[in-house]
DNA sequence: CTGAAAGCGCTTACAG
DNA sequence: CTGAAAGCGCTTACAG
């Protein structure tokens, strides 16, 4: 139709529209193409166009249960970074689940310019056809591109930061996703304390990221925690510390008194909590930012040097700062 | 290479694969095709199946900037409902728009079996060439299908609560995204607080849904709401009522006794904020389940009974419950 | 029950 | 500078 109101041929038409025209259409008959495109409000079609080029324009984000808010700063950060050459769709899994290699499969068949995959599952072959870049994937394996975080910063501050406030025996509380993440959380923390004379109490508690799902967790723990002599309890996500909280509040604990409490990612709202959280900062939109800029290299074929994002302690009134 | 392993036609295994085989292709070939499948791992292609078919099976979530976790709900109701058959992919607005018709010209060409808009711009003509069904879009135009939230019972309820804990001169703090939704829960309140004999106050603010711009804007007009008599606040949304508590902590303002301070939307976290948050309760994921089971309605063409979804209060600390 | 063929709407060498 | 033609990987009448 565009081609027929411009009186020219389809293959002129493909070419003003993708831009190729430089050189190769004549300024008055790309004018009349535009005009045309403009007039009928033509916009090329996805499949064809990936079906003829071999690849789109899409970029699918693939992403753990979003009720973490943290991811919201994540997604913002590759947003940004793909700009409008690019089209984001994110997918989410389901509640508490990771992205997996069949989650990969499904959009491979998308033909998407690149995958990213916040958070995959632990120990999955994350590789597909397409360009693929892990976020957040301490475990990757050799050869697969990831961008990850620099915990032992805001690690060792927090441990530091306990210890300078009298804490000697601590609790942890685990998130239950199969993610190598959560796993580097804990066993750093654990180092973080046997260095700095810090003992992890052998009650143990995991929970799904959830306020309630912690909140039960914790319920079920805290008079074990009490008769260990645990002073101060750090969760692997604020979502979890969230979840302490409101147990210790109902219960008439007083944080950081009797329990000092702390998290991992300073979502917004951990300003505003009863009382202020402390929390491990991660730089959520720099990672997005970094992943989508590692993608775009891979598309284009240049090199990046990768770089781990520094992770940094945001002390507040819940460890009593 | 599939039909060529299982040594039969391209056609067949499109059948089979598509499961169409019933009657058309015989059992072992059907047999031979799925384990070619298979062994080699084929997977659909979706561009040239969806150009074959002139519609694929993605369903596209359309949904402003996600920092409002409030979102996850919504979308968790829509992933549930929708199942296997379909295949969900989100798309996010920049921080603080709203979906435009824009942002559905871009993923019609993606030829979905739907599109799912929420909160979209006000005034924005909302009709593509697929399903549309709008999300918490109370001017939708005529023959649009949208699924709605009755707000009336939250807010009345809200109302009742302040004025039977005394109130009777409280502030509204807006938020400032163009959405119909907004618009008709600032009219709703102001009436419903008209009815109930208490005043609203002149001094108006509004904000990004951020705490920080939250708090940014409650700082400029505490003083004046101070001044004018204002007893208790009400926040379009949660997040923006995080950020009144945060100044009023830091001002060493009492909520509720100095202040009193309520929102919208019942966040997780606001049973843990300090003190916790009086909220209008948004059926969220009920929202998202409504609307994908009229998308798929509308895709079988069948007709459903639209129904809206009712608000409640949720009463807590931050208004003397 | 099975396969050869047309067509979905594009892009891209290629010939002119 | 421009257009005719092949081909991307499927699906679906249609003929056998």
């Amino acid at each position: 139709m565009v081609a027929e109101r411009a009186g020219t041929s389809i293959a002129t038409v493909s070419l003003v529209v993708n831009g190729k025209d430089r050189g190769r259409v004549s300024q008055p008959i790309a004018d009349r193409v535009r005009d045309a495109v403009d007039a009928l409000g033509y916009v090329v079609d996805h499949a064809a166009s990936s079906l003829a080029r071999g690849t789109g324009d899409l970029v699918v984000l693939i992403a753990p249960d979003l009720s973490n808010p943290f991811f919201a700063e994540v997604i913002r950060g590759v947003r940004d970074t793909l700009g409008d050459r690019y089209q984001l769709v994110l997918s989410v899994t389901e509640r508490g689940a990771q992205p997996t290699a069949a989650d990969l499969r499904r959009f491979e068949r998308l033909r998407p310019a690149g995958i990213l995959v916040d958070a995959p599952a632990a120990g999955e072959p994350m590789d597909a056809s397409v360009p693929v870049v892990l976020l957040d994937a301490p475990d990757a394996a050799e050869g697969t591109t990831a961008v990850d975080y620099d915990l032992a910063p805001g690690i060792d501050a927090l441990v530091a930061h306990l210890r300078d406030r009298g804490h000697r025996h601590v609790a942890y509380l685990d998130g239950t996703a199969r993610v190598a993440t959560f796993g580097i959380r804990h066993r750093m923390f654990d180092e973080a304390c046997a260095a700095a004379g810090i003992t992890v109490s052998e009650v143990g508690a995991r929970a799904d990221l959830t306020v309630d799902a912690a909140a039960l967790a914790t319920e079920h723990v805290v008079e074990a925690w009490h008769e260990d002599g645990v002073t101060a309890v750090v969760a692997a996500a604020d979502t979890l510390a969230y979840g302490v909280l409101r147990v210790a509040g109902s219960m008439g604990l007083r944080v950081p008194e009797d329990l000092a409490v702390a998290g991992f990612d300073d979502l917004p709202s951990s300003s505003v909590t009863a009382p202020a959280l402390t929390s491990v900062a991660l730089p959520g939109a720099e990672l997005g930012r970094t992943a989508a800029l590692r993608l775009l290299a891979t598309v284009d074929g240049t090199a990046v040097e990768p770089v781990d994002l520094p992770a940094r302690l945001v002390p507040r009134a819940s460890t009593g700062a």
